[in-house]
RNA sequence: GCGUCGGUGGCGGAGUGGUCAAACGCACUUGGCUGUAAACCAAGCGGCUUCGGUCUACGCAGGUUCGAAUCCUGCCCGGCGCA
């Protein structure tokens, strides 16, 4: 099945050039370069699910210094659709972002509406947890199977399909720079044979998505395998070997920062060196040390805005929750070592009573801040890299 | 003045003889969140506690009852109607 051969593929648009690799770690400081732009590795990327990184416009995630978005093919197809976004000309248009974007495709909703959603967690592990998910389970609000995946609209409950077909011709309506193999991203409580019967079709849509793509728009295969080093070298190894522009790495990866530099180290030592690698939704401020050092190019994470809207604030000592009342009365900035306008601006103590008052302006404050926060530490990434310090 | 309806925890508001320290919502406190199901979710929220309890509480004061936030009497306060 691997084995299919890929002559008509047409030329894509996307380079990788490293300047740099570490000597220290498997960190190496690069420029991808799109039809929209370059972006300087290694980078943070801003999640726009539905064409929108949350209560800010596009201007306003721009000069945070963001060099590229994600948006996601699975909530672009629920809303406003796959037509409305082809008539729009795309995703660039549609939300005036003229810089990179990639889509995920919708890979990552196979697991976040279903098995996340019937045991209510994350596809992020905190403690060691019994791998108890057999092969052959199907989550409760769909149902997965050799060809796709059916979903149910969560506006109106009409029936959706989406296999590696579908997520491409859609993504190609979308039309990012770069878009995702459509995969499944298994449950961190999935168990080796489930594990095992995951990856092989994950790799068998890898193939199916290559052979779909008509576009010049770049494609990354999707390597999983969870936390089991011997599944993440044979997809490593299988998605590694295929004429994809770059790699995916998905699913979980333990549940510590040591964990997750192994297993993603582990993954980047056999993807091809020339290739970019794009961690998916990992980015926690004080993960971007291990991420980098693992040999990942880019990441994207939903913690600046999903953190922002509860209040969370990320800062040069840690997080603070904004609403506590202490910050009430606290004039100082949120972070006093952050350039961003809203430091240079705001107090705590107004933030703080937006927040509690549930004002949306208070989101947007905070989103601001830690998107550009997040942004900044990646600049920091790069800067270390270059002086040979990561 | 007469009649009538009502006074419940920080607020709103259930309860109308025992299973009531009192539903539910808000507010408040704390915790969680990593390819967005998410401006969300969870826990706590009278005092003391060796966490089994125990004390004080449903306008105030009495009473009936084995037992009252719930029934009776008086008083205080508020809404409405009539004078």
């Amino acid at each position: 099945m691997l084995a299919i051969r890929y002559a008509a593929r047409t030329f894509c648009m996307l380079e990788f050039k490293v300047l740099k690799r570490s000597k220290k770690s498997r960190a190496r400081l690069g420029v991808i370069s799109t039809p929209h732009g370059d972006i300087e590795t290694p980078a943070f990327v801003p999640v726009a699910t539905r064409a929108t990184v949350r209560t800010l416009d596009s201007e306003e995630v721009a000069e945070v210094g963001s060099q590229v978005l994600i948006c996601n093919t699975y909530h672009l197809y629920v809303a406003p659709g796959e037509k409305i976004m082809k008539k729009a000309g795309g995703i660039h248009g549609f939300m005036n972002w003229d810089k990179p974007l990639m889509t995920d495709s919708g890979g990552f909703q196979v697991f976040s509406l279903g098995f996340g959603k019937d045991h209510g967690m994350g596809k992020a592990l905190k403690d060691e947890q019994e791998k108890n998910l057999v092969e052959g389970s199907q989550p409760h609000a769909l149902k997965i199977t050799e060809e796709g995946v059916y979903f149910r609209s969560p506006l109106d409950g009409t029936p959706l399909f989406l296999g590696p077909k579908e997520s491409i011709r859609i993504q190609q309506s979308l039309g990012a720079d770069i878009m995702f193999a459509f995969d499944e991203c298994p449950s961190p409580l999935a168990n080796i044979e489930y594990m095992r019967t995951s990856v092989e079709r994950t790799h068998r849509w890898a193939a199916l998505c290559l052979k779909a793509r008509t576009s010049k728009q770049a494609l990354y295969g999707i390597v999983q395998g969870g936390a089991f080093s011997e599944l993440r070298a044979h997809s490593a190894a299988q998605i590694g070997a295929l004429p994809f522009d770059g790699f995916g790495i998905g699913g979980e990866f333990g549940y510590d920062k040591r964990s997750l530099k192994k297993v993603v180290g582990e993954v980047t030592d056999l993807l091809p060196a020339d290739k970019p690698r794009h961690l998916l939704g990992v980015g926690h401020p004080e993960d971007f040390p291990y991420i980098a050092s693992a040999g990942a190019d880019t990441f994207d994470c939903i913690a600046p805005t999903h953190y922002a809207r509860r209040g969370v604030a990320f800062t040069s000592s840690g997080r603070i929750d904004i609403r506590n009342r202490r910050f009430l009365t606290d004039q100082k900035p949120l972070d006093k070592t952050c350039t961003c306008d809203i430091c240079k601006t705001y107090s705590r103590s107004y933030i703080s009573h937006l927040m509690r008052a549930h004002e949306l302006s208070g989101m947007k404050l905070m989103s601001y801040h830690n998107l550009h926060f997040l942004n900044a530490q990646a600049h920091e990434l790069r800067r270390r890299i270059k002086n040979g310090d990561l």
